[in-house]
DNA sequence: AAAAAAC
């Protein structure tokens, strides 16, 4: 592990011994597989920006060195979704993407697109301006905000947007979902509702849902990169925003609204709000909107957008069977786009699984971990907000530096400031749920640890997706506990589809029988009303908040009060903010 | 299969 840390920072040998010793020590851990995530600084080995062959199915053992000096693969019609089967009615073309040079840092993957006519893709934004005639004001602006080359589901997915069709993509986590609607949806708008130039109708005229404020906060943030320079109304819905919107010669301004589904159907039947002129509907997160609990209010919207012609389009890196089933018959004409595999962790990400007996074992072996090197900030995950409140109170009274936390649980200001802290780097252990899994981009996160086992295959994929972003390595741990055995072999198999390994017994592992996991829910839901109890912001937490807050206005060295940690990295700022989903 | 999140 301290190899590893020192290897990542290019000051020291690859010392294999010794890693595997602190593998052993790790119990059944396999931290990294390989060499993976040590590739470029280790002889011989291509470095990850290079390795097409991670993107091939099966893992390791089929990596073979067979392409040529363009790391081309030999192989590249070769199918891997089994759900590919061909349609009569529908054209189809594939390739790699060939925009990507050898200098550029995010990988190559592979694209499918299914559909009636099917526009080209794009190789650059040079060639997307010129096709489409976008405007240079969004154009510098994309510029400006650092994005140079498109990715794999930017290429694709805005020619098919710009030309006005309805679209389903699914694009691995941190590969710039975000910018392949936001970015479309501005040109189709044209001009802004308040400038002469337009002659749109009255009315808001774009949506987009996430499914929670954080995500949705950030993608604002997006959005008003690429609005500099005019006067677009774009507005992040909350009940404040929406109170404005009562006015309806404020309403009648709005470009585009970005919200959660709640929010909007509150917002729909208070009256106050009028959608019959939304031309574009993004639902990012698309599975997660529409599965039961987002389903019925994110259909209320939709629903609202009564326009004869309304565009529409789901993001996701996930999408399920069902919930694919349910996009596409909302969508009209779509057309599918992925990239990669579907429900495939990213390749760059080294995936490892720790056994840790029960769930008393695990604080013991986080904070080992944590005694270790480490690359701040750490995203830890737990399945509760009580356990969220909990660990990181723990991790505190453990002297810990910077731990903190975030659950739905905590006010929208203790909400904000979690996330703020995060993106200036100033949290190196953030203890979270699943209201961090989605979407977040913290540009700085290097490592994920799922210390509870994650509830499903989609979340395993997000959460660790937090990771590993626009082209960046990274690395995912996750504990299991005796209890998680019956759900080992589901992850097991896709960390090994994503070419990380696994010890060889967890895919022989019987599949989860439905007794077993009857009885899981029954030990999890007499857990569950146990630790009922609404959970605000760790005593603890704040305690030392007002400690470093009086602290900072005495002086900037803050920190003084916890023990120095001369071995950890200065903890990068994480809002850079190039490319999110 | 279940918790979290959405107001």
């Amino acid at each position: 592990m301290e190899a590893f840390h020192l290897l990542s920072r290019g000051g020291a040998q690859f010392d294999k011994k010794r890693f595997k010793n602190d593998v052993q020590l790790f119990n059944k851990s396999k931290t990294l597989d390989k060499g993976k995530g040590v590739a470029k600084h280790t002889d011989g080995e291509l470095p990850p920006e290079l390795d097409f062959f991670k993107f091939t199915q099966g893992g390791p053992g089929k990596r073979k060195v067979e392409c040529g000096a363009d790391g081309r693969s030999p192989h590249k019609k070769a199918k891997v979704d089994e759900d590919d089967e061909s349609d009569e009615n529908s054209e189809e073309h594939e390739d790699e993407d060939e925009e990507q040079t050898a200098s550029s840092s995010a990988p190559r993957q592979r694209v499918t697109a299914k559909g009636n006519n099917v526009p080209e893709h794009v190789k650059s934004f040079a060639d997307l301006a010129k096709r489409y005639n976008l405007p240079s004001r969004l154009l510098s602006n994309i510029a400006q905000s650092g994005y140079k080359q498109p990715t794999g589901i930017q290429s694709h997915g805005v020619p098919i947007l710009l030309e006005s069709r309805d679209l389903a993509a699914i694009s691995p986590t941190g590969t710039g979902k975000t910018l392949s609607y936001l970015l479309p949806t501005m040109a189709l708008l044209g001009a802004p509702a308040s400038s002469s130039q337009s002659d749109s109708g009255k009315g808001v005229r774009a949506l987009i849902l996430a499914p929670t404020r954080e995500l949705a906060h950030q993608i604002h943030n997006e959005c008003l990169k690429l609005a500099q320079g005019r006067k677009w109304r774009i507005v992040l819905f909350s009940r404040a925003t929406a109170s404005t919107l009562a006015d309806k010669n404020v309403r009648d301004k709005v470009d585009i609204i970005i919200s959660t589904p709640l929010r909007m159907v509150a917002a729909i039947q208070s009256g106050n709000l009028e959608l019959s002129n939304v031309r574009h509907i993004v639902l990012d997160e698309a599975d997660r909107m529409l599965d039961a609990e987002f389903l019925e209010q994110v259909q209320e919207v939709v629903a609202s957008c009564t326009h004869p012609k309304v565009q529409k389009a789901v993001f996701s890196a996930t999408l399920p069977a069902n919930a694919e089933k349910i996009a596409m018959s909302m969508l009209h004409d779509p057309i599918r786009v992925v990239v990669g595999l579907k429900d495939t962790p990213l390749p760059l990400i080294a995936q490892s699984l720790t056994y840790v007996a029960d769930d008393s074992s695990k604080l013991p072996t986080l904070l080992q971990y944590l005694s270790q090197p480490y690359n701040p900030p750490l995203l830890v995950f737990v399945s509760t907000q009580p356990r969220a409140t909990s660990l990181a109170e723990e991790l505190v009274l453990s002297g810990t530096p910077n731990v903190d936390c975030l659950h739905a649980g905590m006010t929208k200001k203790e909400r904000e400031d979690a996330v703020s802290r995060m993106r200036k780097g100033e949290s190196w252990v953030m203890v979270s749920t699943e209201v961090m899994a989605r979407g977040m981009d913290f540009k700085g996160v290097r490592e994920v640890i799922n210390y509870d086992f994650p509830q499903s295959v989609q979340s395993y994929v997000h959460r660790i997706g937090r990771t590993g972003r626009a082209g960046r390595e990274g690395k995912a741990i996750t504990y299991f506990t005796d209890e998680d055995a019956p759900f080992l072999k589901t992850i097991a198999n896709v960390i090994l589809q994503s070419g990380s390994t696994v010890p060889e017994w967890m895919v022989k592992l019987p599949k989860p029988s439905k007794m077993k996991r009857r009885e899981m829910g029954k030990v999890k839901r007499a857990d569950a009303v146990n630790s009922a109890r609404r959970v605000g912001r760790s005593e603890a937490i704040k305690k030392r908040d007002m400690i470093a807050g009086s602290k900072r206005r005495k002086g900037k060295d803050e920190l003084s009060e916890v023990p120095k940690r001369d071995y950890l990295e200065k903890p990068r700022a994480t809002d850079a903010g190039e490319m999110s989903e």
